[in-house]
DNA sequence: GTCAACTGCGTACACTGTACGAAGAATAGC
DNA sequence: GCTATTCTTCGTACAGTGTACGCAGTTGAC
């Protein structure tokens, strides 16, 4: 679910670093820093998108930049922090188009976009989000969501309700492909491979008989994908019925028949 | 998102731990084991439930049980074949009632009681399980679920789709509300007094009247919830807009009209 | 030239999963 | 009862983790 790390610390250093500001006058005295905070999230993020967070660590960060691990606290808090800036970071890479016309293809987009980002940066879905680095881009993220549900009748709350809907979604589907997709590289196997080798040895113990359902759909579901998931699939149908839910309340509202 | 652990060992070996079959006869020289299967899941389980997944060590279960950390490993091949018992046993706590009428009351009863699954074993959330240990409550749990959908006009793909759409959504949504929660012990702050945290700093730093659907839709959330997050609201809603698209799904198969 | 302020970073600590192998216990065959 | 065999328990070790502490060396102000 969550990695534990998030800037814990004091909101006005946090919000310095997100934002660039530096909080004092540069100092006079003293050497100059050699490293910077774009240099560092630069080679973490570098290091999360090629081998994930796990392999993330501060002492993996400084030797990419030829520094010692201590260094980094220098310039982050800790790790949390570093964390923080690297999520707003990724989100600016978010093109965040408004497409013109109708609502529904903007909420599209917005989950489209979202899901290429969750894909480049899959370390993205361990990171907990429930209280945001309040970044630049984090802050412009929210604020083009919200236009995508703006004006069509929907109560502030049903809005915000709406966006998070749509991200909740998205976040798991996206986490379930990247699962999946790691299962077969960490385990060499593809997933009809991993079946196979264990159907003689359940039907040795278990009553298959008992589970028809599982079987007939199971079955069905394999032949069609060559697999048990098919993540493409899974996202196109899920989106679809999720959009059509959030369009019989738009159509609901405007056109109350009650 | 996960963690990596899943038994990636012989299927055999895990298959006989999930359905607690000896594959050979008990050795007759040796002294007898001094604990049993059971007893190592209750006490992971114990430790799991009260402080996550992350203070559960092998070494910490084996305090519990009054022996050495290396003992687990004669019962256990390791870390992650004890997960999957774990999984196996807390799926069992399923009810799994079957409501009679509507498909759409059975599908709300699968989410409720995954739902209710998910609060009582936050840790949950942190298990990979696009392959899951195929013991006899996953199994009985996927039957389960498929039976909701049955006999309503979907094709066995479709089936497959909307169980795993239910189970996705149940998931994020019940992550989104733990982390909530976890985040307000971690932090001894409420998410409004962290918002009065960050305002003052944010509004000296950033221009906020550049976000002003964030303002308006915040302060209206903030205001009606008191809380940037409310998850009892969010699941309810959710999960009424994710069955209202099925439902046109639905219509849609037993009434073509193109 | 002196000194204060600053940066870089080596070391240490308490953790993790688990490979290895030694020590001890229980029984079979005599 | 004795020995050999087989099995269980578990101490030690290793390569990792984030980061607190404090020392060494550099820089610029006076």
């Amino acid at each position: 679910m969550n990695q534990d790390y998030s800037g814990s610390g004091d909101p006005a250093k946090s919000l310095a670093l997100l934002w660039r500001r530096e909080t004092n006058p540069p100092p006079a005295r003293g050497p100059k820093p050699a490293l910077s905070i774009d240099q560092i999230v630069t080679a973490a993020l570098k290091i999360a998108d090629a081998d994930g967070l796990g392999a993330m660590s501060m002492r993996r960060v400084a030797d990419e930049l030829g520094a010692g691990a201590m260094t980094l606290y220098r310039y982050f808090p800790g790790k949390g922090e570093l964390l923080d800036v690297m999520l707003d970071t990724v989100y600016g890479e978010l093109p965040r188009r408004v497409v013109p016309g109708e609502w529904r293809a903007r909420l599209d987009e917005v989950a489209r976009e979202n899901r290429e980002l969750y894909l480049r940066h899959p370390w993205l879905l361990q990171v907990a989000t429930s209280r945001p680095p309040l970044g630049p881009n984090v802050m412009a993220k929210y604020e083009w969501e919200l236009t995508a549900v703006e004006g069509i009748g929907l109560t502030d709350v049903e809005m915000d309700a709406t966006v998070a809907l749509v991200n909740g979604y998205v976040h798991g589907a996206v986490r379930t492909a990247v699962e999946a997709r790691q299962v077969i590289q960490r385990s060499g196997m593809t997933d009809k491979q991993w079946w196979l080798a264990h159907v003689p040895h359940l039907d040795q113990i278990g009553d298959l008989e008992k589970y028809p359902l599982s079987a007939r759909v199971g079955t069905t579901v394999g032949n069609e994908f060559d697999a048990p998931y098919d993540s493409e699939h899974a996202f196109e149908y899920g989106l679809a019925r999720l959009l059509d839910g959030v369009s019989a309340l738009v159509a609901n509202r405007s056109a109350p028949q009650d």
